[in-house]
DNA sequence: TACCAGGTAGACAAATTGGTCTACTAATAT
DNA sequence: ATATTAGTAGACCAATTTGTCTACCTGGTA
């Protein structure tokens, strides 16, 4: 039933998101959800497609999530500041929803996967692209400048919290930055 | 000699920068370089050694190329508008020494690489620290906030530029955004 | 000459990969 | 009652992985 593949989807983003997607085996989803080889085989045609599930499954936990902690915003200043305030929540693995902090997970699909025109990087850039549209609609001021500054401060925050390993630092550093706008 | 080694490493920086670490054999470096299988065991313990001397290889590559890139400016808004050129250039895929890009090659095998106690993490760590310091040496401001704000987005810029493709734009609101300082 | 370091070529081993297939079970719908 | 569907368990396959090992070659040096 649906339950299997949902499982399935969620041991498998899971894996994926914590070890790297060329690092995980197909047995060993099979092994951690206890669902067997064939039934795998019977939802999804191939690894690839198990990915792109994986993938989509985490773009609705990681829009849902954002989009909660960001809506009762009432300034564009709140707004920033519940943005990056969440962010660091999600840096130090606050975020329950969100599995221990790893970096992104689009960012490091995309960087396992080569082929800049195949389904995976395509929806990489996707899932960007619509957390850019969020951003901007809960946005009264129409300044792209603002738009900008804070969608390329918080992807240069997710990485650099990745890879420096301090995770609240950064974001209030970013809320500062963007306090001259 | 040296130069099967030198030949190696570079062989081994260009695959693994453009197809990713695990996805490259090492059979294939062999095949590409040229050497046999009993030099390259020879020089390296294993592929990790392997690994870790193309992040040596490009580190050292990226330095240099950034300090020359940065060195005459004579005012900190122009090094901020020298490192964002840059950056610009080598999305852009136009500097020969940095290779056609693909996002950043530390970002990318911190990625593939999950335990954050290797060497491999540690080093990826090193490489964003110094190239922090090279930027902080350059400026006559002492104001942290600067730097962070200069480091912060170009994360983001890189990131950004992978993931849309768009390489050239990215750069230049980044210089917006930096003068309001 | 004789030796030896450093190289080539590639067979081989052991483990792992993604994926197919057979045999069997359990529940449900006709 | 029977046929179908969805599942389990796991053997099996072909390809690929890292790494070792044997056999041979070559150029410089004692």
């Amino acid at each position: 039933m649906n339950e299997k593949r949902a499982l399935l989807i969620d041991t498998a983003l899971a894996l994926f998101y914590t070890k790297g997607i060329n690092s995980v085996g197909i047995n060993e989803i099979l092994k951690t959800s206890g669902i067997a080889k064939k039934t795998l085989y019977g939802h999804f045609e191939g690894k690839e497609a198990l990915v792109l599930a994986a993938l989509k499954q985490r773009h609705e936990n990681f829009i849902t999530w954002l989009e909660a902690e960001i809506s009762e915003a009432e300034s564009d200043q709140e707004v920033i500041k519940r943005l990056f305030d969440a962010l660091g929540s999600w840096f130090n693995s606050k975020e329950p929803s969100l599995g221990d902090f790893r970096g992104c997970f689009f960012i490091n699909t995309a960087a396992e996967f080569s082929d800049k025109d195949s389904d995976i990087s395509h929806y990489c850039r996707e899932h960007k692209e619509e957390v850019k549209r969020l951003i901007k609609n809960k946005l009264t001021s129409q300044s792209p400048l603002l738009l900008d500054a804070i969608c390329i401060l918080k992807e240069g925050a997710i990485t650099t919290a990745y890879v420096t390993g301090k995770g609240s630092e950064v974001t209030s550093k970013c809320i500062k930055i963007l306090s001259a706008y």
